[in-house]
RNA sequence: GUGGCCGUAGCUCAGUUGGUCAGAGCACCUGGUUGUGGUCCAGGAUGUCGCGGGUUCGAAUCCCGUCGGUCACCCCA
């Protein structure tokens, strides 16, 4: 039989792996609540009249679509070559709006949620983007003041310290579409359209040359001088200069070529960037959307944050923990590895096993055959387990604490779950001198 | 959707102009007979050389196709 692959641009998790993308979104949610904001979750597949209902072409094709083919009437439109009746959710702002749309009465105001679970988008696979991927999701709705903007932006900076990460390896681009808005009326361009042909246009900066951008300014109908130069002076208003004033400067920095796609923002936009990888989260005010899912109109704010670009951030600079660390994070780390080298002692290594398992600790046991005390204890480090056990006779233990002290007690078994528990309290990492 | 590069054991890869080229290291498994931890010995398993077709006396090696990976473009909600 033929292998089956996994499909294009999904991940097997192994343990390893399985493993940070705990650690990942543990730190996510941890960061999330303690900023405020409350879990929620949608389905991860909606009708696909929810992704036409702000964008209707190039979205659609990047859609994963889905059908249940229960329906004949389904079938009959796939063949059609109709768009199928559900999508993989690409993004969470669709849900989000109609979940607020729908209890909008009976939610508080303002309203702070985060999310956590995998999105979908049938994009051809490159470095930083996958088809299938886990992304964070923080949103405050009904809250227009400046002071929300800052609180989001404030959150997720939170993450990227608590990760470790510096303003040197990465920063917070800020800008604004409304004021972009006004520069861009300021240079000629006054209808909507001229405006999105010359948004896609300042996208471009730093990715094209100079003189490039210049003639594609051109076409678009304005001078790049001149839009430079005005944004120069704007950068000196108040409006600019007194903007996130509560936040750490060393990570905001105005930039006036963020424009986060031509989508849904109404004023605030912003991404983190770094050296050599895509945006690492972005987000921005979208103050109509809410309205354009049938809800009250409803200011809200918001951004998102992929797993796999801050992943592979993380990686190159050295951030990603360790094994031992991760498993310690998680709380995944065996807090004890129980051994014997007598095997007439084998059924009591499984009692006592029971009993620590029973009082709800994480041990192990070996299921090699040898009884040499050297590799059993190789193969409990090797698990990462904070302590071995082992079994002397049928009453009494040696616990050798498996951190680089290296410690090792006499230990009665009757006590030795009241014993590992008390160590597993203090700190995890064995008794203290 | 378009283009570049890549595809040999679980992993990282070697394999010279087609002719002992099916290999190394790591990892894994089993021991080292009475017991102290990642770097020690000794053994061991593992591959339709991505898949299919073609050229040839002979293909991991050359050609075509295909699938997958990767990077970039488009796009980035």
């Amino acid at each position: 039989m033929a292998k089956i692959q996994p499909p294009k641009g999904t991940r097997d998790l192994y343990p390893l792996e399985a493993a940070r993308r705990r650690w990942l979104c543990e730190r996510w949610r941890a960061v999330a609540i303690r900023h405020g904001f409350e879990e929620v979750d949608g389905p991860t597949f909606e009708t696909t009249d929810l992704y036409a209902v702000k964008s209707g072409e190039g979205i659609l094709g990047e859609l994963f679509q889905a059908f249940s083919g229960k329906d004949p009437r389904e079938v009959e439109q796939i063949r059609e070559g109709r768009p199928a009746p559900y999508a993989l959710r690409p993004e969470f702002t669709p849900t989000l709006a109609r979940m607020y749309a729908q209890k909008a009465r009976t939610l508080p105001a303002p309203c702070r949620w985060f999310q956590i679970g995998p999105f979908f988008r049938a994009e051809r696979p490159q470095r930083g983007r996958l088809r299938e991927f886990l992304q964070w999701n923080v949103d405050l709705l009904g809250d227009a003041s400046e002071r929300a903007d800052a609180e989001i932006i404030a959150c997720c900076i939170a993450f990227l310290e608590s990760c470790g990460l510096t303003s040197e390896q990465c920063t917070v681009r800020v800008c604004d579409r409304d004021v972009l808005a006004e520069v861009l009326e300021e240079v000629g361009l006054r209808d909507e359209r001229a405006q999105e042909a010359a948004l896609r246009v300042l996208d471009k900066r730093g990715k094209v040359p100079p003189d490039v951008l210049h003639r594609l300014a051109s076409e678009a109908g304005f001078d790049i001088e001149q839009f430079d130069a005005l944004c120069i002076k704007r950068s000196r208003s108040a409006d600019v200069q007194g903007r996130f004033a509560d936040l750490d400067p060393h990570w905001i920095r105005w930039d006036w070529s963020i424009v986060r796609g031509l989508a849904y923002y109404t004023g605030t936009v912003f991404e983190v960037v770094a050296d050599g990888e895509r945006a690492v989260a972005g987000g921005g005010r979208y103050d109509n959307l809410i309205e354009l899912f049938g809800g009250p109109p409803t200011p809200a704010v918001g951004f998102a944050m992929g797993d796999v670009v801050i992943s592979l951030l993380l990686q190159d600079k050295g951030l990603m923990p360790d094994e031992k660390e991760l498993l310690d994070e998680i709380g995944a780390r065996p807090d004890a590895f129980v051994l014997s080298a007598d095997p007439a002692l084998d059924d009591r290594v499984n009692s006592v096993l029971r009993d620590l398992r029973h009082a709800g600790l994480h041990a192990r046991r070996t299921s090699r055959q040898t009884r040499n005390v050297g590799k059993l204890l190789k193969e409990a480090s090797q698990q990462h387990a904070k302590a071995a056990v082992i079994l002397e006779s049928l009453e009494e233990a040696s616990v050798k604490w498996l951190d680089a002290a290296g410690k090792q007690e006499r230990v009665p078994i009757a006590e030795l779950v009241a014993y590992l528990l008390s160590h597993a309290r203090s700190d995890g990492s064995g008794p203290r001198a």
